[in-house]
RNA sequence: GCGGCUGUAGCUCAGUUGGUUAGAGUACUGGAUUGUGAUUCCAGAUGUCGUGGGUUCGAGCCCCAUCAGCCGCCCCA
């Protein structure tokens, strides 16, 4: 029996339920702060993420699906959404105006990894970009709309951790001073941080090892060397989101695994979904755009991983919410006709409902629509037909009325037959 | 990429030191009279025991390989 490929994977049920209820309830947090949404190819040219990501990742290194197209192109599936996003908006010349540019995207995003739950080949990201503006408002207005977001979709503990990686400028002082540290005590430092040292320093920081944790005890802060700009843009995002009320914990440890992120940087871990515990992440990247040939533009920007918010919200949450359609269930031939002409003037007034056109016992039916959780049940058999009316039943209580044809769609939550 | 575990009906699992036609619960199908469900009762159907090789008189059980999934690491969403 032919299968999904390994890490690809079938979304559907209420599992799906809960997709498209993140989505839908993100349009509209985000629309309704200005933010409009992008969809960028699946498929780009490979620098866009050697340049952007960083080549010294691990994404770019060895996580990427890149193959030559049959014209010869290095292309790579894209591992994230945002250097995809910033290449079309300096493609499409979009920020050669003072205005900010707000974007959000929903997507899917491929990296070639190591299965596990919570972790997939073919994973789904929900991000928001903004660009032109270099203020901590602009930080602050991001992450509020990140916040009540996540609010809306009924997720009340979750706190966001919070450090400053600094700039370009301020940070080889760190580095130095942070190598010089972990070169006095190298000896007990685990082989991946001997790793890390090298290739992305910042990484030791939150090496999960304990002996590790324990060595870094007393390490240099990157506080201690941002620079005045950084500091100040720092400490007035604090008191926003302290004004705002958005839990945050500021640690000093947490830094991100791209790249391009200066000054903020954020994170959010769930404990109940294993160790794949970040659901979302994201920061500033002042110099993103710049580097990949646009404009002196700075930008603030996120991605949620919408597996691991799903699975989350199942587990804290259980079921999607979801409205059943009724169920309208015709007896006999004379009324299948009707029920037909019934349902159709039913959904064009904008009527949720199912009909059954198995035309079999009415129990077969009743038991289908108990099965599909339907609430609200239709019968039209001759009696009603002759009445003019219909029968419905309401499966939770069991109870059943009587109601005028023309009653239906009006009750049913519609708009009026006429 | 590294280390460990698992794989038996749609789902959750049992299957005794290898021994005849592989089981349960649940779900499913039909029935308990004509137009009333989820409870109850009766009956029924269901599997290449992940796949391919091997050992054996005999393999769901042992061995090897392979695929898929799970757990931890790495990485990250």
């Amino acid at each position: 029996m032919a299968q999904s490929v390994k890490g690809m994977r079938d979304l559907f049920g209420a599992e799906l339920r809960w997709f498209q209820h993140i989505e839908e309830t993100a349009r509209r947090c985000f629309e309704r702060h200005g933010y409009r949404e992008i969809r960028t190819p699946i498929l780009e040219e490979l620098e866009v993420f050697k340049r952007s990501v960083g080549d010294s990742s691990d994404i770019v290194k060895k996580e990427m699906y890149d193959f030559e197209d049959k014209g010869g192109r290095h292309v790579v599936m894209r591992p994230e959404n945002t250097a995809g996003v910033v290449r079309a908006a300096i493609q499409h010349k979009l920020l050669t105006s003072s205005d900010p540019v707000l974007f959000y995207y929903i997507g899917p995003q491929f990296r070639y990894e190591r299965m596990q739950t919570g972790r997939y080949r073919q994973f789904w990201q929900i991000g928001a970009e903004s660009f032109g503006v270099a203020s901590p408002e602009s930080d602050a207005e991001s992450l509020v709309m990140l916040y009540d977001f996540l609010r809306e979709l009924g997720l009340a503990k979750l706190t966001f951790s919070l450090n400053s990686v600094g700039t370009p400028e301020s940070r080889p002082a760190f580095q130095a001073a942070f190598r010089a540290f972990f070169a006095a005590r190298q000896e007990r430092f685990c082989g991946d941080c001997h790793r890390r040292i090298e290739e992305n320093p910042l990484r030791v920081l939150d090496c999960k090892v304990p002996t590790c944790q324990a060595a870094l005890e007393g390490h240099p802060l990157i506080s201690d060397f941002l620079d005045e700009g950084s500091l100040r843009h720092h400490a007035r995002l604090k008191e926003l989101l302290s004004e705002l009320g958005v839990p945050f914990t500021e640690d000093p440890r947490l830094v991100r695994g791209l790249d391009y992120y200066t000054k903020t940087a954020f994170e959010v871990l769930s404990g109940d979904i294993g160790a794949q515990s970040a659901i979302l992440g994201g920061g500033r990247y002042d110099l993103l755009v710049k580097h990949l040939g646009g404009p002196d533009v700075p930008a603030f920007g996120w991605a949620i991983g919408l597996d691991r918010l799903a699975m989350v919200l199942q587990q804290v949450r259980g079921e999607a919410p979801q409205t059943p359609p009724a169920l309208l269930i015709p007896l006999g031939e004379r009324a299948a006709t009707e029920a037909l002409k019934l349902a159709r003037d039913l959904w064009k007034a904008g009527v949720a409902l199912q009909l059954e056109t198995r035309g079999g016992a009415l129990k077969k039916a009743l038991a289908s629509a108990n099965r599909l959780g339907i609430q609200t049940v239709l019968i039209l058999g001759d009696g009603e037909l002759d009445a003019g009316t219909v029968t419905v039943k309401h499966m939770a209580t069991g109870e059943q009325e009587s109601w005028p044809l023309s009653e239906v769609s009006k009750r049913l939550g519609g708009l009026s037959l006429d």
